[in-house]
DNA sequence: TTGAAAGCGCTAACAA
DNA sequence: TTGTTAGCGCTTTCAA
């Protein structure tokens, strides 16, 4: 293969604009101190021939890489990929995170990495010789991973944690999936419920308790806890299934339930129609993530929807904003999650 | 910022081994030539140390940059993340891309252009040069654009074509859409439709026309060809429903309707109802591309699948094969896309 | 079969 | 404010 050099580079901007390839370096990096005549006549120089600096001589010299590392569970990731169910978190995190990298001149670079891997501290390494990135952005269940926490601080690279509360280095940023639940819990509570069911989320997931701290203690202030109305699933249909069974078994079965992801819900869903409960007359339901799929189901779901795209455009924001003056913030970032309301909710029989 | 700097280089490993540079590089980069037992004693350096190399360097140095770019519409592309209407193709393309490029040890890094952008050639001019990627794939409607192309040719970098027959440099690779359109349409023919409506994408992806053509010859072939049963779309919800108002309108309207995508399909789905339509007994359906939506739409509706992750993968696998020995493949590669048959076709009422 | 030299495009450190 | 020098980690010459 024919051996690919730079079309242009900083060489011939520094020739055409008749300065050395400092100046121009200078200019394209913005730096203080050149002369604002020095400045347009170079800037005119990168304009007429269309200079862009590689980013691996960028790193290379000893500068950034503008690349920023999107970690995801790779089991998860393609597992939602080849269902083919309509789960856009990867999406919206591609439309938060990408876009926002645009604006800075940075890219994004999804890299996928098994958290039950034992290998994983090799993997991340690996990920980290080759790419160089700036930032690493880290995606449950990476998020409150230990080993990978601990690792990227090592390797002095800024890092932000989505849905992660779990203390050490990183920007945290959540989308309080304890207000959420809460939130959710309430809107049934107003409704009239008071034996309001809920299934977790497996544990490896931080925000699995969240959910449910927040059903529990809206339940509590309600004066209508009761720990039998818990039941935990792993997020899979079939476990939701095995969930909502469990909850509709009980004495005093749940007028409302809340399911801890779509795919649980709508397995509620299913197991309450072939028993002849009619939704949202005998059963309500509420749903966390608003996934797309759910807006179609019948009737369509009330949820709540995960501002993922929001929260992973301002993981991006803090990363960039961390490499120029190390941030110290400590607090999480907190992004509101919001109660959608659709027709799968009602006042109880 | 702390400078950060390669943890491990290839330094490190040549002075564990006791060897020179270039001897790292070799087996690095398995070039023939070096003793096994030198290979093995600088791989042992390699494994312990847990050097790998760092693709800026790569690059820098002369050889490849591991990187192939994926071209997507920008506007269209964040229309569906934004829609969350749950399309895939994005996801699907990451599946096969992806995985794909891991298994060679290469990263897909996506980048979103304005087809309709008069600066189109400067954008992608400035991503080939900060990035140098290795290859590039282009997606509709930019596989088919001779601007894009033609600065890819000129550039020297392989690239893939998918979803366009246009002549002209490029790996094409395309899903058959003409047989598939015309798969549908036999389908419906044989169940004693003769009255088969088709609704058609925007001409600006050359596929649209293809699906057209496999419809008409179709008909054609059973003598029932009549082209006042062709209505044009541009893939939105609300452009697919006038088009199927259009065909309902007709003298003498259509028993089955295929729409090249799904929207279009759930529009005329939507409009069908609004009219006492009963799908499939009034209207057959058939559409294009089986995002997950269809599959949850009342009834469930057939339609052509079309097998994005397989076409990408083949379009990885096939950049770098050009990358060792360039190609000389002139006839576009072939993926078939295949009939799902759902409840949305029965014979006509 | 192995090693030494030069250079890729850029930036940091220093000097002018 | 500008220019010069050295070097980043690697690969391609070329020589041994």
């Amino acid at each position: 293969m024919a051996r690919r050099r730079q079309a242009v580079t900083i060489k011939h901007v520094a020739a055409d604009a008749g300065v050395s390839l400092q100046t121009v370096s200078r200019v394209v990096n913005k730096d203080s101190g050149v002369r604002p005549e020095m400045m347009a006549r170079v800037q005119a120089s990168i304009d007429k021939l269309g200079y862009v600096p590689s980013i691996a001589a960028q790193r290379m010299g000893g500068s950034r890489s503008y690349l920023i590392l999107a970690l995801n569970d790779r089991e998860r990731t393609i597992a939602d990929w080849r269902a083919r169910q309509g789960t856009d978190w990867f999406d919206q995190m591609m439309l938060g995170g990408m876009l926002t990298c645009a604006e800075h001149g940075y890219r994004l670079i999804v890299e996928l990495v098994d958290t039950h891997s034992d290998h994983i501290e090799r993997e991340l390494l690996a990920a980290i010789a080759a790419l160089q990135p700036d930032g690493v952005i880290l995606t449950p269940p990476h998020s409150g991973n230990p080993l990978i926490i601990n690792l990227l601080e090592a390797q002095g690279i800024s890092f932000a944690r989505i849905g992660s509360l779990t203390d050490g280095p990183g920007i945290r940023l959540i989308m309080d999936d304890t207000r959420a639940a809460a939130i959710a819990t309430e809107h049934l509570l107003e409704l009239g419920h008071r034996r309001i069911g809920f299934i977790a989320g497996p544990a490896e997931y931080e925000l699995s308790a969240w959910r449910v701290d927040g059903w529990r203690s809206a339940m509590q202030a309600a004066g209508v806890a009761d720990d039998d109305l818990l039941a935990v699933g792993d997020f899979s249909h079939a476990s939701g299934r095995t969930a909502a069974a469990q909850l509709l078994a009980l004495a005093e079965p749940p007028t409302a339930i809340i399911a801890s992801n779509d795919q649980m819900t709508l397995a509620t869903l299913e197991l309450a129609r072939e028993r002849n409960l009619v939704v949202p007359r005998d059963l309500s339901l509420i749903s966390f993530d608003d996934t797309p799929i759910i807006r179609l189901a019948h009737p369509p779901l009330s949820a709540i929807v995960q501002p993922i795209a929001e929260v992973t455009a301002q993981a991006v924001s803090l990363i960039i904003a961390d490499l120029g003056a190390r941030l110290t913030t400590t607090t999480p970032v907190t992004v509101p999650a919001v109660l959608t309301t659709r027709n799968s909710t009602s006042p109880p029989p």
